[in-house]
DNA sequence: CCGACTTTGTGCACGTGTTCACAAGCGCGT
DNA sequence: ACGCGCTTGTGAACACGTGCACAAAGTCGG
C-alpha cells in the first residue's frame, strides 16, 4: 500500500523489497517443508522436489523465493538450512511475538492448547476473558484473568498480536479494546465483521464460512451429476 | 477446471451459471448479513447497505449478486428475504448435509461444540477418533465412535463432508479413508499437506499458518518505523 | 403522465497472481 | 580445460479478481 515517505525522500530507496501477500501466505507452508526436511537430515533440496512437499507448482515456488532474494544454486537446489533461516528472517519468526487472547470458550481453549500455536517466534502471554466465573481457571500454563486487565497485560508483555475467540456479539468491542491497547494485529475467530483502524492487520478464520463453500461445492457436484443422468 | 463431457454433448450446454470462487466465498458472508437484517425486520436493503455489513465494496458486491441472476430492484434495492432464499439456493444450503468429524482431541472438541457448525443445512451425523480411550465418550448429542466404524457411518448417514481435526501425522490416513468412504468434500485443520483425487474438494484451515502472516506484518510494520526513525 | 431521484447491473481498465518456457549458471565427470 | 546435464531465476502471456463510472430501469411526488 503506502509507499512509505516517497514525497521528501529522493534518495534511493532502500529497497524494501516489496513482497506480494499471495507469497506471505505461502511461506509459512515452505517453511513446515523445510522444517521437516532438515529433521529428515536432507542438505538441499530442489524446486521441484520442495514444492511437491508444500503442495504447489514449482514454478510458483521458485517464483516465490526469488522474492527473498537468490539463494538456490543452479544444477543443485536450495540449501535447506539456509532457506529456513531466510524464510524466518523473512517472516520475523527469528524475533519473539506476545499474542494475547481474548475469550476462553471451547474454541478459545481449543486455541490455547493447541501445539501449532507456538510456533517458533510466536508465543501465548495471556488469556482473557470477560466472564468472572472463569477468570482465575488455569489452561496449561497459563490463568485466565479479566479482560479488563487488557492494558497492564499489553503493557508488562509488549503484546502486539491479538486472537479473538469471543462470541460474535461481543468480538467489535473486544477488537477496539485491543487496537486502543496497542495491538497491530488481530486474528478474528468470531463470525463477525470487524473495523480496525488502517494501521491494524486483521485477518480472519470463518468455520462456518468454509463448511458453507463445501456445502456449494457438494450442491454443484449433485447438480452436475443430475445434469449428466438427464442428458 | 474440467468442463464435464464436452465432446459428445453438442447441444447448448444447459448454462451451469459458473460462479467465480471468489464470489462463492463472500456468498455466506452476504448470507449472515442478511439473516441479521431479517431479524432486524428489514424488508429491503441498498447494495451499499449490505456491502458495509458485509465489510465489502459495493461494487463487488452487486457483481457478485449478478452471478445468481437479477433479484434487485433498481431504485429500491434487493428483497431481504427473497435473496436469502436464492443465495441459500445457491450454496446448496436448502438440502441437508451431514458431516462426519475425525480427531476429538481439543480442537475437535471445540469443532464440535462450536455453533456455527450448525449452520442451516448442515449437522455433524458422527464424531470419530482412533484412540479407543476417547470411544464412547459423549460430546454434547453424539457418543465418540472409532475410526474404524467409518464406512458404517458415510453408508448409514449419507455423509459426504468430511472434517479433519487429528495431528498432522494421521491426516493423510485418515483423509484417505474418508475418500475411499465416498466423502467428496472435505475440511483440513491439520497442520498437513494433503493430496486428494480430482474429484474430492479439498480445504484447508490452518491456525498457525494464519499468525506467521501476522507475524510478518508485524515484523514489517516495525521495519517501517525503524526506517523512518533512520531517515 | 412526467420528470427528478435512486439504485441496480455491467463494460472497461487496471492490478495481482499464475503458468509456461527457456536462457543463464553451476557442478561434475572426463 | 571443457562440455554435458541439471536446476534456478525470470520474461512474457495469460487468467482472474477488483473498482470505477455510468447507462438502464425502476420508484415516487406532483
Amino acid at each position: 500500500m503506502e509507499q512509505g515517505t516517497a514525497t521528501q525522500v529522493a534518495a534511493p530507496p532502500r529497497r524494501v523489497a516489496t513482497i506480494p501477500e499471495a507469497t506471505v501466505a505461502r511461506l509459512p507452508l515452505y517453511l513446515r517443508a523445510l522444517h521437516a526436511l532438515a529433521e529428515a537430515g536432507r542438505q538441499t533440496v530442489s524446486s521441484e522436489a520442495l514444492a511437491t512437499a508444500a503442495g504447489v507448482n514449482s514454478a510458483k515456488l521458485r517464483k516465490d523465493l526469488s522474492h527473498l532474494g537468490s539463494y538456490g544454486t543452479r544444477g543443485v537446489g536450495y540449501d535447506v538450512a539456509t532457506l529456513v533461516h531466510e524464510i524466518s528472517i523473512e517472516l520475523g519468526l527469528t524475533q519473539h511475538w506476545a499474542v494475547v487472547l481474548v475469550g476462553v470458550g471451547n474454541l478459545g481453549r481449543a486455541l490455547a492448547g493447541y501445539g501449532g500455536f507456538a510456533t517458533r517466534g510466536l508465543s501465548i502471554a495471556a488469556l482473557l476473558d470477560a466472564d468472572p466465573g472463569r477468570v482465575g481457571e488455569r489452561i496449561g500454563e497459563l490463568a485466565v484473568r479479566h479482560i479488563n486487565d487488557l492494558d497492564d497485560v499489553v503493557r508488562a508483555t509488549a503484546v502486539s498480536i491479538g486472537v479473538i475467540a469471543t462470541p460474535a456479539e461481543a468480538a467489535q468491542d473486544v477488537c477496539d479494546r485491543l487496537v486502543a491497547a496497542g495491538v497491530t494485529s488481530i486474528l478474528n475467530f468470531a463470525p463477525a465483521v470487524l473495523t480496525v483502524p488502517s494501521h491494524v492487520d486483521l485477518r480472519k478464520v470463518d468455520l462456518s464460512i468454509e463448511l458453507q463453500i463445501l456445502s456449494f461445492h457438494e450442491h454443484r457436484k449433485a447438480a452436475r451429476q443430475a445434469a449428466e443422468v438427464g442428458a
